[in-house]
DNA sequence: CACTCTCCGTGGACACGATCGACCTGAGCC
DNA sequence: GGCTCAGGTCGATCGTGTCCACGGAGAGTG
């Protein structure tokens, strides 16, 4: 992980769809070094997945929510991930720290269908409650930050 | 945005560095078709990037916050976004229902660069005061969902 | 119905990129 | 010094991206 590599992730967070060639332009090496470059960033896990950011309205994912669970004293929290994993519609999840042990984000059609996740998730063996706050709009949604050297 | 939009922008989701031969192959068009429908794709908004994903960790973006913000009564909502869109730690950025007008996600390097960074937040115009929760850590992230046709 | 326009596709051509193998170089180590 | 290894370059080959001319299906019109 030295100072190309680092080029190599940045330039890549950008524009996943970079060629090789021009990748090994950018930082000054051959196509064939970067090739092989991005190979282990990738095989080490460094580089998880390339992905289409998608406009979320025009795939009928209209409505965004984020939504807070607190666990019943006795859950296993194990079980209660297992159960949030096969959600599809739950996009991201995190442990927190706080009351709340998880906070998700959801993304579904219309309401109706927000109000059937909630149903679903307050069923969820383990989930105590919920709080769920929903987006009014996405300003803006994983946005790269420009990466410093280690030591900066 | 018909059936083959559909499969192209799932199969990007999951793929985003397919080659169009690959995805022509998987949608049964040729190659330049593809080529064709996927520039349609970027340029009327519905791709709107390729992003390579990367471990926070690895790139030295370890501590992850939610962040809700309460405004001042007073407050001007676009520059208090405005304010937001600068500070590049700011991954993500909701406008919310509810007391707090936003969510905002922030990846940080260390718990130092946290502090700092509610600081800055709560100097923001604008903002009242800010209620930062810790993600003890992220389960996953931004998994696309399999799509449906519009009408399912 | 026949004509035409448009949209959306195909196939061919050609330059460019991906990727493999052979080889080179410098650092670390006996 | 000589081995070994990591990580680079170069050249060759083959697949892919991308431009272009062409063609068929469907809608609208006389």
């Amino acid at each position: 992980m030295d100072t190309i590599d680092l080029s190599l992730v940045e330039l890549l967070r950008g524009n996943a769809r970079l060629s090789y060639a021009e990748l090994a332009r950018q930082v000054g090496l051959s196509a064939p070094a970067v090739h092989e470059r991005v190979g282990k960033l990738e095989s080490s896990g460094v580089i998880r997945a390339y992905r289409a950011e998608v406009e979320p309205e025009s795939i009928g994912l209209g409505v965004t929510a984020l939504i807070g669970i607190i666990e019943d004293s006795d859950a296993d929290t194990d079980d209660v991930l297992e159960s949030f994993r096969r959600i599809p519609e739950i996009e991201s999840c995190y442990f927190m720290a706080g009351v709340e042990s998880f906070l998700l984000k959801a993304r579904v059609g219309t309401i109706a269908e927000l109000e059937q996740l909630i149903v679903r998730l307050n069923r969820t063996a383990g989930v105590a409650s919920t709080r769920t706050s929903i987006a009014l709009s996405t300003k803006w949604e994983n946005r790269p930050q420009p990466l410093e050297p280690p030591t900066a």
